[in-house]
DNA sequence: CCCGTGATTTAT
DNA sequence: TAAATCACGGGG
């Protein structure tokens, strides 16, 4: 059985989290089926002082809400009226930081994925985005809440390799934040240098 | 590049 | 009420 990621290895600040979430597996099990991938591009949600996050302001709703729970579950949201979009939550209780997942290199279930993707595209688009991967993993608000240290739906995996060399991660501005004033152009954003199934160079 | 899509939150 | 949003796919 492959270990999981700990309770303790996301209640800590969300850049930590975000830069040690690359190489690592993101699973999602339907039907008993295993839909998999490695996590190669991230971004840090840093909570209240971020003009960026939801939670910007201390703001709550219903919407947010397990953002605000510990450390260790799924944020899930929908957006646009029609994208879903997967997070980490960081830290602990009242303390609502998270990480977006934004890209996948997959790795298991691959038919299925491009089952629910609808166009047809190369692998490298399957999950290069936030909403492509929710779509190809099949993650929407009924997995909102999920605990991701005990749940069996929607969990990570420690790879073998444990963490990536810091030389090979490459922070940049986070996207489609621009209206976030000194919070757009601060490196929130990380992904493994050169990767084929990252979202954009 | 622009456009349509359209749930949810926040501002007016 | 109305505008804005942690996107995507398709068409110029």
């Amino acid at each position: 059985m492959h270990a999981r990621l700990t309770r303790e290895f996301f209640r800590r600040d969300p850049v930590a989290v975000a830069r040690a979430l690359l190489g690592q597996r993101l699973v999602r099990v339907l039907h008993g089926q295993r839909l998999a991938g490695l996590i190669v591009e991230t971004e840090a949600y840093l909570g209240i002082p971020d003009k960026a996050a939801h939670t910007y302001n201390g703001r709550r709703t219903p919407r947010n809400a397990s953002m605000w729970g510990d450390g260790g579950h799924a944020y899930v949201y929908f957006t646009y009226g029609l994208h879903h979009c997967c997070n980490v939550v960081c830290g602990r209780a009242e303390e609502p930081v998270a990480v977006l997942l934004r890209a996948l290199e997959p790795t298991e279930g691959l038919d299925v994925m491009r089952r629910h993707r609808k166009a047809h595209m190369p692998d490298t688009n399957l999950c290069s985005g936030p909403a492509k991967l929710a779509q190809a993993l099949a993650i929407d608000r009924k997995l909102d809440g999920a605990d991701l240290v005990a749940g069996d739906t929607l969990f990570l995996e420690r790879t073998r390799s444990r963490c990536v060399a810091a030389s090979r991660i490459v922070a940049s501005p986070r996207i489609g934040v621009d209206y976030a004033g000194e919070w757009a152009a601060r490196p929130l954003r990380f992904h493994l240098r050169d990767h084929p199934h990252i979202s954009r160079a």
